[in-house]
DNA sequence: CCTTGTGAAATAGTTCACAGCA
DNA sequence: TGCTGTGAACTATTTCACAAGG
């Protein structure tokens, strides 16, 4: 693991993780990287120099161990442990988050969730409690929470991520449809369905 | 507009634009590469270097007219008409992508919803008429579709793409956790919160 | 002044192509 | 033979730095 690993490199291990994952499952003992590239639509090449920042898993002439290469990722991704999340907003789209069967297995757990109004968001919401926004500092400071899940309006967004990182907390996954500002050692991932269709409509506008 | 425009800034416009319609309606009239650059977390030479592969639209001295440069951005986008999409599985996430209040206002209308059962899942449905997918191939024959959203489980994700795909539908927002296998000419972009939570925890993982 | 637009330079990322080993 | 791991070559993207215009 000598040099500076690349963002765009390990924003991709997640999705081999997943295809290996699967691999397991299916049972299927050993893969090459040619293989993974055509379950992905990368090339081969690309594979192999990701893997490569981080070791040497493969066997010549052979291939990846698929439970070796799938235990390695785990790993250097820190899925080998679970990680404590909060979840900022139960409005429509904050409920749908909180009863996303896929986290929990990945090792997210939703410990808490706030809202400025959590009587009414209490309704449907399967077991999870939901805490009133004035307790979040409080909170946070009672249990270190390693990931915050931002789903208010985009009006309240920067007020409730500014909130998370004065609590500590340095990963924000943001719903909201805002450009987050947030000091350098804290990442913030975007999930934005509405930026993704206006990329695809530039496309449609021309070829159709 | 001479040469190719790289992806990547194409995926930077939609944020430029967003930006810019929240000043509009601030009432801002002119902004330079720096402000934007700014409140946006990117360097000015980038949003310049962007803006010019579609043409000159500030002025040197001054700025960019906020007007101007959004409506110019609403054009290269498509974004000056509406787009007709149709919504495939209507389980909870599939609720609560059909219920949000954001597409609407940017021009994209979900036309129809689909589900493999259709009676279930129509409870909670506001308005939408949630119909049966093996309508799917007749409806996409009657009225051309532009995008397609797809909110069905994993294991079935591949088999509706394709269907869509099959249909006329060459853009597809995949919510489904798998790499959709697509022809060259079909774009597909993903949404996919759990890989984004593991490409942060590589991070926490190390830093804290 | 101030700020754009843009070639040129610098960085970053991908793919090639092959030595080396099972 | 088959496939990995990896420098080197190539391609893409970002940033610099400055001429030119208001």
């Amino acid at each position: 693991m000598p040099l500076e690993i690349p963002e765009v490199v390990i924003d991709r291990l997640p999705v081999y993780f997943r295809l290996l994952s699967g691999l397991q499952s299916r049972g299927v003992g050993v893969v090459s990287s040619q293989e993974l590239g055509d379950a992905l639509g990368v090339t081969p090449a690309q594979i192999r120099k990701d893997l490569s920042y981080f070791g040497r898993f493969g066997k010549q002439g052979r291939g990846y161990s698929v439970d070796r290469l799938a235990e390695e990722l785990r790993l250097i991704l820190g899925l080998d442990r679970r990680w404590k999340v909060v979840l900022v907003g139960v409005g429509r789209l904050g409920r749908a988050i909180a009863s996303y069967r896929g986290f929990d297995p990945q090792g997210f757990d939703i410990v808490a969730t706030y809202d400025v109004n959590p009587e009414a968001q209490s309704a449907g919401m399967d077991d999870l409690e939901v805490r009133d926004i004035s307790r979040l500092e409080e909170d946070l400071a009672a249990q270190q929470i390693d990931i915050g899940i931002v789903a208010v309006p985009a009006g309240e967004a920067q007020a409730v991520i500014d909130r998370l990182i004065a609590g500590g907390v340095n990963s924000i996954l943001n719903y909201a449809p805002i450009a987050a500002q947030v000091p350098p050692h804290v990442q913030v991932r975007q999930i934005d369905p509405v930026l993704a269709l206006q990329g695809m409509t530039y496309h449609l506008r021309r070829r159709g």
